[in-house]
Order: C-alpha cells, then structure tokens, then sequence
DNA sequence: GATGGTAGAATTGTATACAAAGTACAAAAT
DNA sequence: ATTTTGTACTTTGTATACAATTCTACCATC
C-alpha cells in the first residue's frame, strides 16, 4: 500500500546535463583553470558527445557565472578578480547574516535538532582532518541555517554565491590554522540561533563571512 | 581628444541574443502569459530563425527563472506563486536595505548629483502620468543606488529580482494612489544617503520594500 | 626590421536532419 | 460509460552540415 513502485522511472538525463555537471566539476576542483579555452569540438570529443550538448552546457556555465563568453571567438573559465571576489562575499555577508536573522524567527523544532547534529558532525569532520569531508560538513551545517528560512529563491542564490567561492574557500578550509576557529563560530552561531538571539546570529554570521574573507583574500595575495 | 572614435564596432549580436530579448520581452509585458507553452519550431516560424537560436534563448530564460523547463516536453513562461513573490521580495529587502547602507558609506559627489537630478525626474515623470515613463525613471533612480555601491555583483543579482517581479511592480506604479507615496519614499531614502545617514537609509529603503511587497500582494489577491 | 595583406585553417553561429519521447484521440474492450 | 490501447502526429534531444568569422602564418612591400 506504500509507494514500492517509486522506483526511478525519472532517471533520464539531458545530455546537456551531464555534460555540465561533468565541466562544472572541472572547472571547480581546478582541472580546468582560468583563462583556459573551452573549445567546442574538442570537449565534444573528449567527452563523447557531439557539438549541441557541449554548447548549452557551456551556455549554462555562462550564466552560472563560471565561464566568460565572446561572441565568435568562444569561452574561457571565468577569471574571478579580488575584485570580484570582494564583491561575492560583500553580497554574501548581506544575504548570511539576514539568512541568521530569519533562521531565528522560524526554525522548526526538527531543524534545531538537525543545526545540532551538523555541529557535532563538522566537529568530527574536523577530527578526520580530511579536507574534502570537513568542507562537506560545513556546507551541510550552513544549508540547514539557510534551508530554515523557508526561502527557497534565498537558497538558490546563496548556492550559486558559493559556488563562485568554491576553491579558494576549499583552500581555507585546507589551511590547518582556521579549524578551530570555524569550529567555534559554528558554536557561537549555532547557539544564538538555538537560542533565537536575532542580533548575535547576525553578528556571529557576519563575523563568520569577515574571518573567511580576510583569509581568502590573504590567501590570494599569497599566490602572486 | 576625446574618444569620438568609439564607434559601435560591437554591432553583432547573436541571433540568440536577439531573439532572448525579443521573449524576455514578451514575458515581461505579458504578450506571452505565464502557463503558456513556447514551442519552438512555432517561435522559429513566426521569428523566422531556425530552431536552434530559439533554443539557446529558451534555456537563458530559464536560467533567469522566466520561463520552467521540462525534459523532454518543453517549455512554458514561468509562473510565479505568491510565496515564490514572497521570497524574492524577502531578498531584494535584504540587499536593498544593504544597498542604502554602503551607498552612504560610498557614494561620490557625482553620484550624489546623478541621485538629485534621478528624483526630479521620477517627480516629473509622475506628473506625466505615463506609466511607462514613470517605472523608467523609478529603474533609473535606483540604480544610481545601487550602482553607488560600486559592486557590479550586486546590481546583476538585484537586476535579475526586479525582473522576476516587473510585471508586478507595473501595475503596482498603475495604481494612481501609489505615486505620491513613491515620491515621498524616494525623497526620504535620497535625502538620507545624501545626509549619508545609514540607519535612516536603510530604514527608508526598508520601507520602501514593504509598501512595494504589501500593494503587490494585495493586487495579487484581488486578480482571484 | 616593421607593416600590411592574403590564403588557409580553425572555430563559432545557424540551419537542418534524424531519432526518441511525449501527446491526443479514436477504436476496442470491459 | 469508463478505461485501455493502438496509432498518427507533435515536439524535444542530439548529431551533422553548411556559412560566416576570426586566427595564424607566411609573403610581399616599404
């Protein structure tokens, strides 16, 4: 009587997706670096797919904001500025700390226990020293805070934002240093957020996004 | 020895680009109602392009939420709930709030000319009467707003909200019984950034927003 | 040596062809 | 009368062909 028969009948895929999917990781883990062309034929070879999908694939990365397009003479990998980045994360500080606001005003029961158990988990994370895993549990600890605002257009930009971020702050999240620091304003946020303290959830959100800015942005200045 | 040599050697714009405008436009005015289906090979006809400009638009618009795609059956203009108005509108509260804010803290005295004369304006396009004329000149006076803020960013992402609610914001500069409100709002929130007093510009810009969110809402109850 | 022009290759933009899936509707079955 | 099913017709997804533009390299000219 329940739904036994859900099975995926929805498993169709545009090609166009995949191939997507397929560069949008490329381009965030690194293995296509800014600045480098994105030619059509060539992808489509690579990939085993012919010219169509590639180019609304590329189109997609376009608006996504990972790609940089000229007409008639292609697309490179977006390069992102200080400038730029400067610019996310000033927006980004806007959108987390109201998010912060928000969550304290309506988080349900059930997402306080969940903002719960992704502290602990982004402490153990930690403890496992892996990277990839800690930066897993720190994006699933933020997606319960801003899931708990019920504003899904919220949820999508602040993805999208992210995503701009990923490598440099997959670099952050890499630097030993920072650890028990983001594990104690996790706390902090957490906590004004359990406790529904709008001023210090905005104020823990915003200290948050500034810590991770000044790391970044040294970060980047490192690499010249 | 100034650059009059700056003529439009960038006058090529892909058919894509060309036939994206010409729907966003039709959505945007209502021509094309939301639910209704765009079916390509009838745009490619009656637009007179092939299939495939029409598709790399089609797939734009969807990424700038206009229009809801569905694999393998299609696309149709988007429509918009009133929660899905409610979110946007909850963003665009919390980065134009953000907006007056740094726009205190960064506009220049040219900037701050361009504001006076955009308010005189909007109170001169008000006297016309001319909604068309009136929601221009409202564009223009924000963006110096924003744009005061120096973060390019930002004025896509608020560019791309206030598009998924144009349609909505028209009538609402309809209503007749609006426009002195508006004026008044507009008066407090430039008067404020001049005086380049945060708390009352983001108070003002606050304010703005909710009477915005409130007729709109109100407008939308009314059309059941 | 620098400049400019030209042929050819490479690449993107657009159109079209073909395959696969979805839709609508009428006839058949219950 | 309602549901099922078969079939023709649309429509989308992908591949490919062709056109237009840009890039590259080389040669001629100054």
């Amino acid at each position: 009587m329940t739904d036994q028969f859900e099975l995926n009948m929805d498993e169709y895929l545009p090609l166009r997706e995949v191939v997507f999917k397929t560069l949008r990781k490329a381009i965030l883990t690194g293995e296509l670096k800014p600045g480098e062309r994105l030619m059509e034929i060539h992808l489509a070879k690579k990939i085993g797919v012919s010219r169509t999908p590639i180019r609304e694939a590329i189109h997609k990365l376009e608006q996504e904001g990972l790609v940089t397009m000229m007409p008639r003479r292609g697309a490179i990998v977006a390069e992102i500025s200080e400038k730029g980045l400067r610019d996310v994360l000033e927006v980004r500080r806007a959108l987390d700390t109201f998010c912060a606001e928000l969550a304290c005003e309506r988080i349900s029961e059930e997402e306080k226990e969940a903002l719960r158990a992704a502290c602990i988990d982004f402490e153990e994370a930690v403890k496992t020293g892996d990277a990839t895993v800690i930066a897993k549990a720190d994006v699933a600890f933020h997606d319960i805070i801003i899931g708990a605002t019920g504003n899904e257009r919220m949820v999508m930009m602040i993805n999208n934002l992210a995503e701009q971020m990923y490598r440099y702050r997959f670099e952050y999240i890499k630097d030993v240093s920072n650890r028990e620091r983001l594990i104690k304003e996790h706390r902090v946020l957490m906590d004004a957020i359990l406790k529904e303290n709008v001023i210090g959830a905005r104020d823990a959100a915003r200290e948050h996004i500034d810590n991770q800015e000044k790391s970044i942005l040294m970060q980047i200045h490192l690499e010249d």
